[in-house]
DNA sequence: GCCAACGTTGGC
DNA sequence: GCCAACGTTGGC
């Protein structure tokens, strides 16, 4: 079981939006870096607990959490030409993007802003805080946990 | 909207 | 196989 923190643009699908889903879970798709798709595609896990974050927002901030409740699976938008997130150099034998399903889990007292998370000693070794534009990355489990008890209040 | 960090692409 | 150009991301 692994700890992960998956960025969001609140504009394009928020944790709210992930709370009000018909179905109870959401596609995480149109990942189209390649550090992060190698993490989605190798490394996250059915169980898997995630940290929601919004990003390219007014207050960037960790919001909640969710839960990935499917493995990785090709990304569908990369095949459709009438989809954003068309890619066409993906071909169907060889997918080049990935997804996974997720459910949400919480939502925070209050959000974590980066700014606090930046000024917290525990934190400072988090690669949100060292590699910036990384928009799925790892998150140890001390990490998890201080994030979650600041969310608590 | 600027631009920095990172990985991939492609000309040679 | 080098390395400059390019695309994506995202804080400021």
């Amino acid at each position: 079981m692994t700890y992960w923190l998956f960025k969001s643009e609140p504009d394009e699908y928020s944790l709210q939006d992930l709370a009000a889903e018909a179905t109870g879970c959401g596609r995480w798709d149109g990942i189209r870096n390649y550090q992060a798709r190698n993490f989605l595609r190798d490394q996250v896990s059915l169980g898997d607990e995630v940290l929601f974050y919004h990003s390219a927002c007014k207050v960037p901030a960790v919001v909640g959490t969710a839960k990935v409740v499917r493995a990785a699976y090709p990304d569908p938008a990369q095949f459709d030409p009438e989809n954003k997130y068309f890619d066409p150099k993906a071909i169907p034998d060889e997918p080049r993007w990935y997804c996974v399903d997720v459910t949400w889990c919480s939502e925070f007292a209050r959000p974590v802003p980066l700014a606090e998370i930046k000024k917290t000693p525990e934190l400072k070794n988090m690669v949100l805080v060292k590699q910036g534009r990384l928009s799925i990355q790892p998150v140890t489990d001390s990490e998890w946990e201080t994030i979650v008890r600041l969310g608590e209040r």
